[in-house]
DNA sequence: TTTGAAAATTTTGTCGACATTTTTTTCAGT
DNA sequence: ACTGAAAAAAATGTCGACAAAATTTTCAAA
């Protein structure tokens, strides 16, 4: 009840009714969206079942990140707002602060948890979407192939994007 | 029962079980998979409705397009498949002709298809996703704020777009 | 005629029952 | 024991009925 839920695991309507004691209609609307996100995967008369993305897929995401992120942190540092310079800043102080105690999943979490911020930081709603499901996807990716150590960017990837973007770099 | 929809436009599950001919359950599940693209609003005990969106979710739309498409043609012009080519390649041609014959609807249904198209051309499908999306929602946003006339893009930037990716052109 | 509250209608949301499909179990035959 | 078909159980898909909410209509009072 604690553990993350591995790929390929069913997800059984009865039992997700009973877990979150709703109605089976509402468990199905939410694995409908879910599946929508490709965060599980439905099989007709079959179920659902968490998504296990194959090598392919997995790199279908990075890709995706690799094309989208660089030119948003370009945008990003043409016209900085100074109230999301100052969420990231407070992010990345978070961040630190999980990486000096050395939670492992907190600092994972974070790390993704960034990017979304980054997104947001655009004041772009379609962006911060496209970003959040990325990200999503992504740790689920993590989840699967994740050599334990690169699970997320090194340590001051994100402190050096920041100051690339305070510093109105246009590079990553 | 030619005309397109209008935004705003109420979407009543009766009228939909009745038009398509099948249950409300699957109009709803339906509606629930359009809004979650945006495509319609629903509000809640008060049914769907062709999403409107305001400038702001229309500049958003736009802003998103303008980071994506770039870095898509660029990386296309760095490894562009042979039969990707060939497909983009028949598609003008379906354009210029829709054009020649002054079929102003499907001329902008093309136009729209050819950025799709483009997507799908890196074989990623995150991106075409992503791209088939943002393609749509333009449409819809075309139909509102749409000057009649710059509805597509001008009629031989397609080509031009082509012509860059051929000659390995990092540019759009 | 206009206003506004109450009633009636319509529409959406939810639940339970049933049909269909899949999965598991049973068990006879080799 | 092992195999595989039949039966049983469980799960998903669909439909209709009812509840709850919103909309429209009605109609009495100003």
């Amino acid at each position: 009840m604690e553990q993350r839920l591995a790929p390929n695991t069913k997800l059984s309507e009865a039992s997700l009714c009973e877990t979150f004691n709703v109605g089976r209609m509402h468990v199905r609307r939410a694995l409908l969206l879910l599946s929508s996100q490709g965060i599980i995967d439905l099989h007709s008369n079959r179920g659902a079942y968490v998504a296990c993305p194959d090598k392919s897929e997995a790199q279908d995401v990075f890709a995706a990140r690799t094309l989208i992120e660089p030119p948003l942190v370009r945008q990003l540092a043409q016209e900085p707002s100074e109230v999301s310079l100052a969420l990231l800043t407070e992010h990345i102080a978070l961040e630190d602060a999980a990486r000096a105690q050395h939670e492992r999943t907190e600092i994972i979490r974070l790390s993704g948890e960034f990017h979304t911020k980054l997104a947001q930081a655009t004041g772009n709603k379609c962006i911060s979407r496209m970003m959040r499901e990325l990200v999503t996807r992504t740790s689920l990716i993590v989840g699967l192939f994740g050599s334990s150590e690169n699970a997320s960017c090194p340590d001051d990837e994100h402190t050096k994007i920041l100051e690339a973007i305070k510093s109105r770099d246009p590079k990553q």
